[in-house]
DNA sequence: CCTACCGATCGGTAGG
DNA sequence: CCTACCGATCGGTAGG
């Protein structure tokens, strides 16, 4: 059961990378068996369903997220160190696995409740732990007075789409594009010397 | 044919709607029949099928940001005013027609050749446009040494989601809203007193 | 893990 | 603009 990757983790890869290919809707379930070399059928005998690959990727994401932040949460350094290690960890996650962040940020909605209610509860706390370091920052004078609503937003949105454009064979490196992206969104928080 | 909103008009603000809330996959030639009282082969009288919608849309928005662009290339002010009227067109864009340019933003994947390469390429030139008016400004002395693909996409994604938690009735007006997330993005341009 | 198969639903057409 | 209907495909099950 530890031997290799299992064929329930082989399955969840493969459906991961379809769904951000095609989306959730669009990958059938022969689609997916096809992938890993099984009939449709032979699917259901490592998965309950269509759904359970889908929840298995939108909360295993959802958990790493918070994951990290409750660890950058505990640390004793101030709220702009804070504010980098959260740009950090999402640089870092969805470089690391940006196969199964698209389908996270995107494929999300089509979640059946209770796990869609479920879902967005981890999210909205997400947005909260951040908003809340956002405003410590602003309170302590490391920030200039923003919005706190739109700065989350605009650092959270800027850092989302990384794995759509980022080729981590480019002329930047994994290290530049940290720098730069902390440098833009910090100096925009009017923190001095990023 | 000018009286009152074409039929054809009517479709297609309606499979704008379902589009953003289910994608375009999950919704049905019959769920949109009966968001606009028809049956579903009624459709077909006014349009040719599924996907010519999702092409109107796709273009219609790509047309409408290449406007912009186009304009805003030929005023005669300087790199930071391009980048503030640019801002300005997508929060304006995604605020106005907030329905569409989901359908826009999450469904364009979905259009098949020759469409899908000619919706790309509008995008290409578009976000070429874009950078270049950034380096403009970097060699003009108006911004500071930024990487310009990783500026052009960091400002293009933080305005990008704004129609996703935008709510125009919360303590912030758009004028606010714009006003603060060009401080955020020029100020991390390095544009003193935005 | 497979063959065989289910009812439901899909986009779209024929014909009036 | 409708009724009636098409073949294809969907997620999933029965039974071995």
């Amino acid at each position: 059961m530890e031997a290799s990757k299992s064929k329930k983790q082989t399955i969840l890869e493969a459906a991961a990378e379809l769904f951000r290919d095609r989306g959730y809707v669009a990958t059938s379930m022969r689609d997916l068996a096809d992938a890993v070399q099984l009939k449709a059928s032979s699917l259901y005998n490592h998965i309950s369903g269509k759904e359970e690959i889908l929840q298995t990727i939108c909360f295993q994401n959802a958990n790493r997220f918070l994951a990290g932040m409750k660890e950058i949460e505990k640390r004793p350094i101030n709220n702009t160190d804070k504010v980098k290690a959260l740009i950090h960890l999402h640089i870092q996650i969805a470089t690391e696995d940006f196969t199964s962040i698209t389908a996270f940020n995107d494929e999300w909605r089509h979640l059946s409740d209770p796990e869609l209610s479920r879902f967005k509860e981890l999210r909205r706390d997400y947005e909260l732990r951040f908003k809340s370091i956002i405003q410590a920052g602003i309170d302590a004078g490391e920030f200039v007075s923003v919005d706190t609503t739109i700065a989350l937003f605009t650092i959270i949105s800027a850092v989302r789409w990384i794995y759509d454009w980022f080729k981590p064979n480019r002329a930047i490196s994994m290290d530049q594009l940290e720098e730069q992206i902390e440098r833009i969104l910090l100096g925009g928080l009017g923190v001095k010397g990023v």
